[in-house]
DNA sequence: ATAGCACTGATAATCATTCTCATTCTCGTT
DNA sequence: AACGAGAATGAGAATGATTATCAGTGCTAT
């Protein structure tokens, strides 16, 4: 995320925070930034390793809850079961993950407001079809990333 | 999974068990069998309790972790990160799911194969565009399902 | 300054999953 | 039919990630 973006959306999540009446903290702050900076979702482990002389590891579990409690984070998990997290899309923009199966990363990658739109009108079709009343979609591309396709 | 394709399966598990010296034994075939009569992925927990009486714990998770090793099971993990299991592609055809956020519910559904192919195609182009190599997609339609929606 | 909450961080507890190991089973060979 | 090697089983212990506890600290409004 570029910083004035990000600055955008720190005080989007302060404003937000006070009205559940919580506080934007020094740790709350920081795990923010962090993962306003990040190119994907980050494990709680990325995070505990990128804050850890900041932030104990028990703080930065309790911050990462209250976050997505507030639906300041959301947070998925990745095919080995580690969670992950990343901003809501009420703050970045609806996206989708490239999944490299060779070293583990996840990435954001945008799709154009064109092909988007298709998508949403094929999941509407065939969640319809179903009985099932879609609210969002998640799409995942899995392969080999630029770094690990190169070696 | 309608019976006679169930059974196709099992036969060409049987084959590929034999062929990495392995035994398709009592225990596997009821795991294989209850995840090819779901309508979708299936928790341990979902397994456990459907197989309890006949397949200890600890045999249920051996089985599944040797089963997924082999190709015969694709692991995952839902949202709230429990692992689920559902046979592997190359048995059940490809497909996506429909992901119920009330009951949790997770629901295999295909897609047309003429819908399939375009999103085949913006895939490759969205990968292709930030030097990613794709070999799959998963997509999960997520919101409320049939059951879930009536009441 | 006082009271009431929110917050922090160390620690203990939980829960799913994996590991260990003694025992049993299968299957091919004598 | 008895034998031996490797495969499989099941009970229980161990692990690892996550969550709960709780005593102490910090803010903020009155
Ligand atoms: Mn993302
Ligand atoms: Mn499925
Ligand atoms: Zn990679
Ligand atoms: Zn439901």
């Amino acid at each position: 995320m570029k910083t004035a973006q990000a600055d955008r959306a720190e005080q989007a999540v302060a404003e937000l925070l006070a009205d559940e009446g919580l506080r934007f903290t020094p740790a709350r702050r920081l795990v923010v930034r962090a993962l306003a900076d990040a190119p994907g979702p980050l494990t709680t482990g990325d995070l505990h390793t990128a804050l850890r002389s900041r932030l104990p590891l028990s703080s930065l579990y309790r911050t990462l809850t209250v976050l997505a409690a507030a639906r300041v984070l959301a947070r998925e998990h990745d095919g080995g079961g580690v969670a992950r997290y990343e901003l809501a899309e009420w703050l970045t923009g609806h996206h989708h993950h490239l999944v490299c199966l060779v070293c583990g990363e996840v990435r954001d990658v945008s799709i154009d407001p064109q092909t988007e739109g298709t998508i949403a009108a094929l999941v509407e079709r065939i969640a319809g079809g179903a009985g099932f009343e879609a609210t969002g979609h998640r799409i995942d591309i899995e392969g080999k990333c630029a770094a690990c396709r190169r070696r």
